[in-house]
RNA sequence: GGGCCUAUAGCUCAGUUGGUUAGAGCGCCCGCCUGAUAAGCGUGAGGUCGGUAGUUCGAAUCUACCUAGGCCCA
């Protein structure tokens, strides 16, 4: 209590009080928070209390249950997070079931992989049991990472699609499919390992260099087709085509030219003519050690389209056909086409018509269809096939080249492309593609060019190959007679497997046999045999993901179908918007959700993608380590997420200030509302001094842009709205200007008791505003302000602010803007004196102003309350002589004189009065601390 | 190579239907205060709007091309 000399006065004074720490420590903070909203069982209440209140479903997209998060998928969850507690805060009932996407390759090949040479010894059943283990085991990892970063969700019963009553949902999508006709079994090319005789994905090939053999052949023409120039006429012509994989021309069906490019043709030595692209006949010609051609005329390629020519050793004619992914990298602008062996071959054979011709069996030797080289291995047909071009004349070179070829990843041996029997969803059956397209129009794309990127491809995709030949995931549900060989894929034994799995998970399939995953006394329809073999294939998982609408929405009792809003970074437009979309618009001819949300990809500070060979990965443990959950919290709503999202050390450290800047600003304000119980110290709006008016004025304009924002999915405006309004309307100029009225007057005075109210108002309003991007922040001061009676326990179950017309007050705002601009001038002229170092606070000066005639009235009559305003001891309205003082570049005509303020510096309240000594008593006060402290003594 | 998208001060963002010296906050420089103190306040300096060429009396804002970057295909 003992105070010293000089602060004889300072227990008089109401200066500020909080327990609320200035330093956040946010790392250690954060966890004790999170475990009380566990222990309250905050996220029950939330659900419990906004029950009954209009649904909003944020319907989550699985993160793949595979290693740890990444800064993207934290990105992402939170994101989710603002959408969610927004819509509970704007007043709806909005579950979030968080879900995780487990079935799989990368989890199938992580586990073998670890299995090595282990992987024969074991059971497809224990095998899958290890990738069930896997997916638990990181979606575990994943969840705790989920909710440090203060997600709220059903966090205790996720979605999750290896639960076996998920795999029977996927199992009866896939039944509704087949009972609307949408499925149906075709040949498709895929890697293929003759060695290890089985299909590989995309990511188990691994490219290395192999020496092929680079050969030339004609195709021949005839002389009078169409599209070439009269000087072919009477001579041979043909297509010069070129390979490195001679064997394919087995398999060839076609030969393939640009429809744009420019085509030639030219006259060879011998006398024939060769039809190639006009770009590559320098080249060609060269490889092909052709001297002493000429170019006898062009070519016209769409005149050739659907022309014929004939294949150079067997007695059949290939098509001519057109497409765009023909290039002048290498060869003759003449592209052979065997559509059994290969994706783009296989592609342009659909949309001519052509067969999926693949003559080639599991060991890579060529079966009967390809007639006297039947049994031979492929690659050792390549020498025959050249041998039987050079007898028939269609070779025109022969050479060897080193190029780089896809290889098995697990014997290393070079692999072929072979088309293989495939399940498939038509995407022209029942009208698919057109349906899903229509659906796509009444979705609301975010942003608004979603549209068109799903729309393209999926006008542009095939039909959906489903069918996947691997072990860890859910079983294409058909079967095959042992003894005819036909196949079953029907709607009642579908149902009735599902059925089994219900209880017993897709593990039944590998489980049980056939005959005990068939209804008793099947038979089959063709021949009547009862022996069947079960399908080997399961689905794509992208079928697991986009069921999820059926197998969670549907089922959840607090969700429903179709849902409000898909959320997912804009690779899903071909992912899981994409699947979703066929599969609804397959199932229930509808889109599974009104509005589509995407966001953009996290890079780096340059805006590169983030990678390990680069150096620029962030963590999202090391942010959170570092300055906590918060400060990604406050990324993710600072970026404008439709673009890519940029993350920098230096973006972290920006954040972190700012919210030091937020918190600082809600301890000042909790620091001086210690004594202030809003029940009963609250004074009436209408009786608020104007600058209090005027900042709830403000405050309600935040308000209305903030909720606004937050009702667009807009977050950054609500960042940038609540930064400002902390640092430029209430540090810099209201909580600034207050601190002579909180600190100096009673305590009990109503000018104090004004000001409390209207800091009460703003703390508790700002913080409702926060909650959704500050979560843990916002509730630590929630916890923190004055009690009040049925004030909710958490900030989380509060709402938003209501709008107060009654605080709006746009006449009073422009008054007000303009005594702001004032004071922005006298600062200036402050500034200029203390420059000089005739000044140093503020307080010791007395400012005259001049003001110009537009501004005389309004000054004159706020001149009471100018020196407040600008905190300096005095202010006056006077003359200005030209040249001396302070005159406003801005202000037109306002000119600043800045003088010592006469009298004497009161010990109290700090500023300058000739009043000071007037009381005996207290020799060191001025006539204001005179009241003050007489009140406040008693 | 194709489809979709992005490009305003060091950072995050504003810039209505093209029209006076392109704005805000942060950061930075310098200074003040010491009763928000690992705080608070103030002044100031920084962009010609990714580049080029057009349309126009006039463009950051419209068009074309180019460059850089992102996602998805190939």
């Amino acid at each position: 209590m003992a105070k010293q000399k000089e602060d004889r006065y300072r227990a008089t004074l109401n200066l500020p009080k909080t327990d609320f720490p200035m330093k956040a420590d946010l790392p250690k903070r954060e966890p004790e928070t999170l475990a009380r909203w566990d222990r309250e069982k905050l996220y029950a209440r939330i659900l419990e209390k906004s029950k009954g209140r209009p649904r909003f479903i944020l319907h989550d997209g699985p993160p793949y249950a595979n290693g740890h998060i990444h800064i993207g998928t934290a990105f992402n969850k939170i994101l989710k997070d603002l959408v969610v507690k927004s819509h509970f805060m704007l007043g709806h009932y909005s579950p979030y079931i968080p879900g995780w996407d487990c079935h799989g390759l990368p989890i199938d090949l992580q586990v073998e992989q670890e299995l090595g040479t282990d992987k024969e010894k074991i059971s497809k059943l224990e095998y899958r049991r290890r990738c069930r283990e896997h997916a638990q085991k990181y979606l575990n990892i994943q969840r705790e990472e989920f909710r440090r970063l203060g997600c709220l969700g059903v966090w205790e019963k996720p979605y999750i699609t290896m639960d076996y009553d998920y795999e029977a949902t996927i199992t009866r999508e896939f039944r509704k499919l087949v009972e609307r006709g949408f499925v149906y079994r075709g040949l498709k090319p895929v890697f293929w390992c003759a060695s290890c005789q089985t299909a590989l994905a995309e990511a188990e090939v691994e490219y290395a260099d192999l020496t092929s053999p680079s050969i030339f052949v004609k195709f021949a023409i005839a002389d009078d087709t169409p599209g070439l120039p009269p000087e072919t006429r009477g001579k041979k012509v043909s297509l010069a085509i070129w390979t490195t994989t001679p064997w394919t021309l087995v398999a060839n069906l076609a030969v393939c030219l640009h429809p744009d490019l420019d085509y030639v043709a030219v006259q060879i030595p011998n006398g024939e003519v060769l039809v190639m692209a006009e770009g590559l006949v320098l080249q060609g010609m060269a490889e092909m050690d052709i001297e002493g051609y000429q170019v006898l005329g062009p070519v016209s390629p769409r005149d050739l389209e659907k022309k014929t020519c004939r294949h150079p050793f067997l007695n059949r004619d290939s098509l001519i056909i057109l497409g765009e992914h023909v290039t002048l990298e290498a060869g003759t602008g003449c592209v052979h086409t065997a559509p059994g062996h290969g994706q783009e071959d296989y592609e342009m054979g659909l949309k001519y018509g052509l067969e999926t011709f693949s003559p080639v069996d599991d060991k890579g030797r060529f079966t009967s269809e390809a007639g006297y080289l039947v049994g031979e291995m492929v690659f050792k047909a390549d020498a025959q096939v050249a041998a039987e071009l050079q007898k028939s004349g269609a070779l025109l070179k022969s050479r060897s080249i080193s190029h780089s070829y896809p290889h098995c990843w697990r014997c290393g041996k070079p692999i072929v492309f072979r088309a293989t029997p495939q399940w498939f969803i038509g995407m022209e059956k029942g009208d698919l593609r057109k349906k899903a397209l229509a659906e796509i129009k009444k979705t609301r794309w975010i942003p608004a060019w979603g549209e068109d990127r799903i729309s393209g491809m999926i006008q542009n995709r095939p039909d959906w190959c489903i069918s996947r030949q691997r072990i860890w995931g859910v079983p294409i549900p058909a079967f095959y007679c042992l003894s005819c060989g036909e196949v079953r894929l029907e709607p009642a034994l579908i149902e009735h497997v599902a059925g089994i799995y219900e209880a017993r998970g897709a593990d039944a399939w590998f489980e049980l046999s056939a005959s005990e995953l068939l209804p008793p006394g099947t038979k089959c329809a063709k021949c009547g045999g009862d022996k069947f073999e079960k399908e080997k294939d399961i689905l794509d998982v992208w079928f697991d993901s986009g069921s999820s609408f059926a197998a969670v929405c549907e089922r959840r009792p607090e969700l429903a179908y179709p849902v409000e809003l898909y959320l997912e970074g804009s690779d899903q437009h071909r992912g899981w918007f994409h699947s979703s979309l066929l599969l609804s618009v397959g199932t229930r001819d509808r889109a599974p959700y009104a509005g589509v949300l995407t966001h953009g990809f996290t890079v780096d500070g340059e805006g590169k993608k983030m990678s390990k060979h680069l150096g620029n990965v962030i963590y999202p443990s090391e942010v959170i380590d570092k300055y906590g959950a918060e400060i990604v919290r406050l990324w993710v709503a600072s970026e404008d997420y439709r673009d890519d999202i940029r993350i920098s050390p230096e973006i972290l450290e920006r954040l972190a200030e700012a919210y030091r800047k937020i918190r600082n600003t809600f301890r000042f304000l909790l620091s001086n509302l210690y004594d202030f119980h809003p029940e009963k110290d609250s004074r009436p709006f209408t009786e608020l001094p104007e600058i209090d008016r005027y900042l709830l004025h403000r405050l309600s304009e935040v308000e209305k842009r903030a909720v606004q924002s937050y009702r667009e999915f807009n977050y950054y405006p609500v960042f940038h709205a609540l930064h400002n309004f902390c640092v430029v309307d209430l540090s810099a100029f209201y909580l600034d200007i207050l601190k002579d009225r909180l600190y100096t007057f009673p305590a009990d005075s109503a000018d104090r008791r004004s000001a409390q109210t209207v800091l009460y108002l703003v703390l508790e309003n700002l913080l409702r505003l926060a909650a959704p991007i500050l979560s843990f922040t916002a509730e630590e001061a929630w916890l923190a302000l004055p009690s009040l009676p049925g004030r909710e326990p958490s900030v989380h179950l509060a709402l938003f602010p209501e709008p107060r017309p009654e605080w709006e007050n746009p006449g009073l705002a422009e008054t007000w803007e303009k005594l702001i601009a004032v004071r922005g001038e006298v600062l200036k002229a402050l500034e200029k004196e203390r420059k000089e170092k005739r000044l140093g606070n503020s307080l010791e000066a007395r400012v005259i102003l001049q003001p110009p005639a537009e501004l005389k009235d309004l000054l004159s009559k706020y001149q009471p309350e100018l020196r407040y305003l600008f905190i300096t001891s005095a202010a006056e309205i006077g003359e200005v002589g030209s040249g001396e003082g302070f005159e406003s570049p801005d202000l037109k005509g306002l000119r600043v004189r800045v003088q010592k303020a006469p009298g004497q510096k009161c010990e109290r309240c700090w500023s300058v009065s000739e009043k000071v000594g007037q009381d005996s008593a207290h020799p060191t006060l001025c006539e204001r601390c005179l009241v003050a402290i007489k009140k406040t003594l008693g």
